[in-house]
RNA sequence: GCUGAGGUAGCCAAGGUGGUCACGGCGAAUGUUUGAAAAACAUUAGAUUCCGGUUCGACUCCGGACCUCAGCA
């Protein structure tokens, strides 16, 4: 059995491409790997495929948490592991889909990460101290590879030594027991469909979908948290920033975030590219028929 | 047309007795990624409107041209 990986920047039709492969091969269940899309009541702030658009296809990690807590990798990639060993059992192909590369990459190469929860309650109270030195003192060793002014970073790595009692361990990892077929989806003009997609969606009804969240208990600093149209739309709710601001800006934002993504995708060597579905129907064909 | 203010990177902009000038933000490029990853960070590139003068030396002082803004006509 092998699995698909299905990646890209986004807006770049990564839906539409895992669709037309999931039919294409018949048995084949699709495993959302998008950071924000595992949230309820997030759809079209996060492209969210359709039950229409699904064509009766399965779907797995969609709307698995709620957005008024902080959903992460390791809880991501618990269930996708869980996912794929089921897909596997009926004898389907499970096909990964997302724009997230971090959760793409625990899955499959199954990064094991310290087994130690966030603490907020200790971040709150470290995040005044000067992160850097206090990490020096307890792991001089992490300290020497970590970004030095991170405080995300810093804070959570001295979580782990706390917590532990030991240095941060450093990453095992247990890869997935499958070949794996990872295709990226190729497009060199993201921005004018960034903005398409944006416009569209507001008109399909974004800013109500963020009201609503908002009136289902979210705070806007949690909107904004949440980043991209979430943050922008709440900035705009709030009147913080007038219409014309909040679209020049949050196109900005997305095409720029596009081009973070492509800086993580860019590192992995196994991934072959495509521009459309003809060039990936080939790949697909060549591996399982 | 007159008067005043001003022209510093793609944009916004700070300064300083005339001495390698050149702060910062946005944007751009490149990158990092150990439980927030649509997050959080890092590195790099890039400028004195033009012409002349004073001076050992001008982004800074003087004169002119051009352009912008405000007020007046």
């Amino acid at each position: 059995m092998k699995i698909i990986v299905i990646l890209g920047p986004t807006a770049s039709g990564k839906t539409d491409l895992s669709i037309k492969t999931a039919l294409y091969l018949e048995k084949a269940e699709i495993i959302s790997a998008d950071s924000r899309q595992v949230y309820k009541g997030m759809n079209l702030g996060t492209g969210k495929i359709t039950k229409e658009e699904m064509k009766g296809i399965p779907h797995h990690l969609l709307d698995v948490a709620s957005p008024k807590r902080k959903f992460t990798v390791v809880q991501y990639q618990e269930r996708a592991r869980k996912a794929i060993k089921k897909i596997i059992k009926r004898d389907n192909v499970p096909i990964i889909v997302g724009g997230t590369g971090f959760y793409i990459d625990a899955v499959i190469k199954g990064m094991i990460f310290p087994s130690v929860p966030p603490d907020y309650r200790l971040r709150k109270e470290i995040e005044k101290e000067n992160l850097f030195e206090l990490l020096k003192k307890l792991d001089p060793k992490r300290a020497d590879t970590i970004d030095k002014k991170n405080p995300r970073r810093l804070i959570r790595a001295i979580e782990i030594i706390l917590k532990t009692k030991k240095p941060v361990p450093e990453i095992k990892e247990k890869p997935l027991p499958y070949p794996i077929i990872k295709i990226g989806i190729k497009n060199d003009n993201l921005p004018p469909l960034i903005k398409k997609r944006l416009l569209k969606r507001i008109e399909q009804g974004m800013i109500e979908e963020v009201k609503r969240l908002r009136k289902t208990g979210l705070s806007w600093k949690r909107l904004e948290e949440l980043g991209l149209e979430y943050r922008y739309l709440a900035l705009y709710l709030q009147e913080k920033i007038d219409y014309e601001e909040m679209i020049k800006s949050l196109a900005k934002e997305i095409e720029k975030f596009a081009k973070r993504q492509m800086t993580w995708f860019k590192r992995d060597k196994e991934i072959i590219w495509v521009k459309n579905w003809q060039e990936a129907k080939k790949i697909i064909k060549l591996n399982f028929f």
